[in-house]
DNA sequence: TTCCTTTATATTGTGCACAATATAATTGCT
DNA sequence: AGCAATTATATTGTGCACAATATAAAGGAA
């Protein structure tokens, strides 16, 4: 078999932690993607709504440190979102820099629509649901060190 | 804290497991475009230097079961890394809708400046080498089980 | 106050990622 | 052989993701 030929290969594809968390964020989006369609929503935009739900109204910088995104990836996204009549974006008075996000009242709603994503999705990783925390909690931790060495 | 107010809404951000392999994809990506462009590649153009390095010509076909992708991927970055001599690609004369990819003598010749980059970013993740493992296995799990359902 | 530095967001340009569709070659059925 | 169905890749259009840069407001030192 290939996988076999170079046991000890380091550029090995099975051997790489960052591929396959590539190919789990890219299946992942896709699978989520017919779902949220029907609410309107992208994958990025799901989780901007997420922050949004838990914490209302947050600036564009404290959204990009809870969701390890920047000002050229947001900006843009909140502007769709805006048009789509989700949040506003409004300047803050207090310090023009800030851009304050906040969700419309169609926003808020729409939390009521999405209670059921989760469930609905978690279905298709059948696996004992404490494997999947246990996976999560991992996979968190990962992410903290690598913010950690990223900023 | 804003994180035990709603201890068991199922929309809260750090209850999903979806979010932080996100966030680690995008981190990871973040971590190796340093390094990769110094052997100019992008991260999705080193996953298909990886799996063309253990076997080459593969269709494209081939290229995107390996690597979970499809055409409208591949083949505009296919035809980038032809332009940068990385690779050649040809219709199959055995059956011409097939296109077989392979490397060139400068692509092969990569792996060589390539052998380091694991260990120099797999460095930055600072945690045991045997849990390192472990999480990546319950990954490649899970893509696996995701692959599955979406096929 | 003046001006220098820092901070917050926006803009620009490149490269994915994917759904939907198109094109063309092959297979299979009769 | 004829032709409908399938298969393999390409194309189109939308939306991220990010580095580099720009813009403008706030803070701070003299």
């Amino acid at each position: 078999m290939t996988e076999d030929q170079h046991p000890d290969d380091p550029l090995r594809l099975d051997r790489q932690i960052c591929f396959p968390l590539y190919a789990a964020s890219n299946l992942i989006n896709r699978l989520y993607r017919p779902v949220l369609s029907k609410l309107g929503l992208t994958y990025p935009q799901y989780l901007v709504m997420l922050a949004l739900w838990d914490q209302a109204p947050r600036t564009v910088g404290a959204l990009g440190e809870a969701l390890y995104l920047d000002s050229g990836t947001l900006t843009p996204l909140l502007k769709r979102m805006e048009q789509a009549g989700l949040l506003t974006r409004k300047r803050d008075p207090e310090d023009e820099r800030r851009v304050q996000v906040d969700l419309t009242r169609v926003g808020r709603a729409l939390k009521a629509e999405a209670q059921r994503v989760p469930e609905t999705l978690t279905a298709g990783f059948e696996g004992d649901p404490a494997d999947v925390e246990k996976l999560r909690d991992s996979v968190q931790a990962l992410v903290a060190t690598l913010a950690k060495h990223q900023s």
